[in-house]
Formats: structure tokens, sequence, C-alpha cells
DNA sequence: TTGTAAGCGTTATCAG
DNA sequence: CTGATAACGCTTACAA
């Protein structure tokens, strides 16, 4: 048996609107007739507004979506998507906001008006097919970029620039003249395997992206030492997974020159660079000094402690939901600091 | 300028019937007919029917709900719980399924009526405020509650009573008659507070708890042996983090008799057990023994690897999202199998 | 194969 | 302070 207003409002002989402001504007109506109504609804076992019902009617839904990666799942296995949802949904619980968590897989998109579906979206990293975006960027709806830039979007950044940059500066004094190599993340735009780029890839990806922040970032770095980083000695990768930070290495140090740094744009990659260095016998960091980026949990926690630049994950995840809300206490695009924590790998 | 089927049907002359159709049920019109509809409706920039309003009328909403721990946060911070959502998030990015969160503490349903808003709930272990699933479990929307049961409603579960046993089993052999202590997840309803089980405290819990089930495996084992288990010697911790492993860990090895095995019921205690152990110059397994439950990634890559109860997180996700979505081979409820990893800890 | 029309359960507007 | 009534945008019998 389904119950809806108009049940309560038969029962009790008032009018539909006057229950729908008992539930959703308690100052339309009287507290005692309010009371009154609220009363009968429990008594029939009615638990309020359909909530579909009340979104097509008001516009809101009460939902955020989050538009992550092309597969959902990649967000439960990358500490770092991980630590930006923690971050997201400690607002979430504070403001009582659903989390609708949409891939950004343009598949998904096809039979699915998702603009409809949330009162805002925060899109996390540029999609693969941006055609995902002409669909959900919605005029009138609060959207917000992170990590990736659009027109008229805000957006929210950490700065891979300056963060990187610092991170080149500290291993280069430490390794002084001596050789070096970067595994860098997605660099390239559209290859799927690990491998040095060659001369004649284009480096060039559609937003300015993350990854050529931080690649920047290294070479400031080596220009300042009047040194310039050979495409050669760039390692691309095509995801932040352990496994490909462990053969990237693997394949640098195997190099001649062997380098006595690797500049990793992310802790995992960082952490496979290590495992794989261990391997061959080498000594971190007397033989080799690895630098990673994201500071995440285990980057403190292993041994050797993990030399890395922090980006406050959390932190953005909050400013995310904030600036979605409308609740953020900036009111442009933000840009978070990302800090050098040295440890022990360099 | 907000599109809408209305405005199709009338640039083009046909009803809103038609371009529904075109949309919804391809068979129901001429492909002539369809193609020349997409195309203007393309034309016009129209995305696609609303969703809400959709809903409202189908009643359909392509979203599934998961309700969640109290706090959404929670299940970011946790490797068991990202586990469990890396699970179903590979099934819904096959069936394209819309994934909702929502936190299950009760203050949330009261301005939200959520079951208008999924065509089905997933309900990952039992509510502390039980009020909530009287507002989830609606009758004629597919339920699942997973990590207790609920009458009348189809449940997962994994076999924590035998895998607990088998610890304990394998534990006591290694110790022979030395004495043990057991770190317990929040076995005690309400205490917030890591500590020993008073004699008078209560063990109930209002569901069969994990917990609960773990414990009587641990039991089982030693009465195979004609011991029995103290409730001194049983460390109440309120939630599984590591500093609580830490601290009951702590208390327990600077006790008289010092144990000789610590039973763990989670890794994350376990990997906080160890850490206490060292910190007290201890060698594991040498001058101690620990076995966690659960299996998370670092149970494998830590030093002394830690032995443990597997239990198949990713496949429980799954098989969650399959029995929601009417999709599973089985029909009833499922129990999964936990199974002893030996490793370096005992 | 296509069109007509009656809702789906609310909320907003406006009048009383 | 309360009540009629008209949307909100779509789906679905049923009729043509």
């Amino acid at each position: 048996m389904k119950l809806t207003l108009k049940d309560i409002a038969h029962s009790l002989g008032v009018s539909t609107a006057t229950v729908s402001n008992a539930f959703s504007r308690p100052d339309q109506l009287s507290a005692d007739l309010r009371e009154r109504i609220l009363g009968e609804a429990k008594r029939l076992g009615y638990r309020g507004p359909n909530a579909t019902a009340r979104s097509l009617r008001s516009g809101k839904t009460g939902t955020i979506a989050l538009v992550l990666t092309e597969r959902l799942q990649y967000n439960f296995e990358d500490p770092v998507a991980t630590r930006f949802l923690h971050g997201v949904s400690e607002i979430f619980d504070q403001q009582n906001i659903n989390m609708l968590l949409l891939p950004s897989r343009a598949e998904f998109y096809r039979n699915n008006t998702v603009d409809s579906l949330a009162d805002g979206f925060v899109i996390y990293g540029p999609p693969r097919d941006s055609s995902v975006l002409e669909r959900i960027v919605v005029r009138g709806k609060p959207t917000i970029t992170v990590d990736f830039n659009l027109p008229e979007v805000r957006s929210l950044n950490i700065d891979n620039f300056h963060g990187a940059r610092d991170a080149a500066r500290h291993g280069l004094k430490a390794i002084e003249n001596g050789p070096l190599a970067v595994l860098a993340l997605r660099v390239l735009t559209e290859s799927e395997v690990v491998g040095r780029i060659q001369d004649d890839d284009v480096l060039a990806s559609p937003y300015e992206s993350v990854s050529r922040r931080r690649l920047d970032g290294y070479r400031a770095a080596l220009e300042e030492t009047k040194r310039s980083l050979d495409n050669e000695w760039v390692w691309n990768v095509p995801e932040s997974r352990y496994e490909y930070g462990y053969q990237a290495a693997r394949e640098a140090l195997m190099s001649n020159p062997r380098p006595k740094l690797l500049l990793c744009m992310s802790d995992r990659l960082a952490l496979g660079a290590i495992a794989a260095a261990q391997d061959l016998g080498l000594n971190i960091p007397q033989d080799l000094k690895v630098i990673g980026f994201d500071d995440i949990a285990t980057a403190a926690y292993q041994r050797p402690a993990l030399t890395t630049v922090h980006q406050p994950q959390n932190e953005k995840g909050r400013q995310a939901a904030k600036m979605v809300l409308g609740l953020s206490e900036y009111t442009k695009d933000v840009l978070l600091e990302a800090k050098l924590i040295v440890r022990d790998s360099c």
C-alpha cells in the first residue's frame, strides 16, 4: 500500500498543500496543525514526501554527483582518489547531502540524463572523452572541476608545478651532476604502455594536465642548474600503479648510465620503483634516490620512508564539496599548496 | 533555456508520446521517424528525457543505494569497506548503474525519503540505530543485507565462525598451552573505549554480529583443547583502527602472564598489535604470535607478513551487487568462505 | 505506426 | 494561516 500526501490530507480533511507545508515549510502553518498532521502521518505509516516527485516539482534533489574516473572501481583502489572522496564525504556528512558516484566514461551517459539527478557536479579529473562534459556542464547547476580546468567553470587544483620543482631541486642537490630519470604519469595522451618517450611523441594533452605541470616543474629545476631533460630519460606510464612503477624503474635502472635519482609522479610509482631497485640489489638512498608525489599513507610507514610531495587530498575533497555547495570561503579558482616532505629515500 | 520532450514534438509536429518512444522504446516506431526525431533533438540540443520526471512516472531510477556506516567517511578509510565498494562498483560499471552512497545514521533520514531515490538497497552492516531499517526496507524494492541478517531480507555473509575457529586452531597449536588474548571488535554493544571485558558486561548485540560469530569461533577452537576463554583476556575495541590495536595489545602484553598469542578480529588491529609488540622489544613470531582477520593488502606486504583469515571482500561486493540487481547465480542467502592464510606472524 | 490523454506525487502561486 | 489548482516532464494504456 502506497501512501501519499493526499492520503494524509484526506484522512485529516486538510489540503495537500498544507500537508506538504507541514513537512517542508514548518513556518507556513500553525504549530498545532503541524503537530496533528505529523502525528497522523506517523500513525498511517507515511514516511514523508516522495523524493522523485519533490525533485520534479522543486528542481532540487539533495544530491551532488561526483564524476570520477572511467570506471568507478579505480576510485576504491587508488589511495589518492580514495582520500579525496574521504574529504568530500566529510562535508556531505555534515550537510546531509546524498552522494552520487558517476563514472566518466562516455558510454554511461548515452541513456542516462544525469544532469537532472543532482543539484551540482564535481568533476574529478578530465574525462578521457570530453563529450561527457557537454552533457554535464549545464548552465545553472553549480559545477566545479578538480585537477583540470574548463572555461567558465570554477576549478580546484594543487600547485603541481611548484611541488614538482621543489622535489626536483631537492633531488638534484643530492645527486649533484649525476644522471636521473623521470617516471611520468600519463604524459602521453593515448599511450597505454610503459615506455620511454620517443622524440616524435607528442606531449600535448587536451587539457593542461596535472602531469604536464609536474613535468614542467621538474624541467624548471633542471634548467636552474643548466641541465635539460632529455625525452629519452622520461618514462611514460599509463596509470598510477605499483607494477608499472616497478617495470619502468627496472628499465631505467638497467640503462646506461644508471640513474642516481628517480623523480616519480606518484607515490605508488615510487614504491614500485623502490621495490625494483631493491630487487636489483641497490641500496636506497645510497645507490639510488627516489622522490614520489602525493604523500599517501604508506609513504610514511614503509622503510625506507619515502621522500615525496604532499598534496592535501583530504582538504582538497573538503574544498571541492564546499565549493559545489556554495560554502567555500573562496569565490574563485582555488590552488592548494603542494609541499615537499623529506624522509629517507632522498 | 530548458528543453523538453514537448519542444521536440512541437518542432517536428509529432506527439510527445512518439518522442518519448524514440528515446525509450525504439521498437514502438519506425526507424525512419526515430532517426528524424533523434536528429532534431540533437540539433536543438535536447539531451534526453529528464531523469526525475521519468522516475516519477515509471518508478525506476537506474540507481542502487548503498547504506553504509554512520558516516560515509569511514568507508574511504577502512580498507575492508573500500574493497567491498570496489567489488560492488565493478558490477555497477558493467551494468551502467548509478551508485548512491548513503550513511546509516538515523538523523540523515529525518528529512530524506530515500526509498524513492533508488531501485534497490544494499545495507552494509547493521545500522547503530535500527529505525533506519524501517525507513528503508520497503516492500517491493530489492534489498539485501551484508554482514548481518534481517527477517524476510536476503543476506550475504562470510563464514565468520569457521574462519575464526581455523585461525584459533592454528594459533593454539603453535603456542601449545601458552596464554593468549583476543582483540575483539565491537563485541560490546555500546562501549566506545578500549578495555577488558568485565564479568558483568553484556555480550549480546541486537543482531547476530560478525564479531560475535568470530568470538564463538575462537571459543570453539579453545574448547577442542579443553580450554576456555576468560573474559578477562578479551579486549573490546570500538573500531577497527591501528591505534586501538596498538593500545589494546600494549595492555594485553603488559599483563601477567604475558600472552604468547594474539587473536585479532581485524588486520588493522593486528598491525597495530605488531607495532606495539615491537615497541616492547618482542620478536614476532618467536616471542609472540599474531593472527589477524580480513587479509587486507598490507597484510601480505608488511614484514613480518601477517597470518590472517582471508575474507573475499571483492567477491562479496560483486555478489552484493548481483544479488540486488537480480543477476546472482544464487537465489537464497549467501555465505562465502573465509580461509586461513598462513604467513610469517604465526 | 502514431496520437490522445490521464496520471505519477509533489510544490508554488495565488486567492480567501 | 489555509486551500484550490496548476504545473513539473514524462510514460503508458488505449484509441485511431
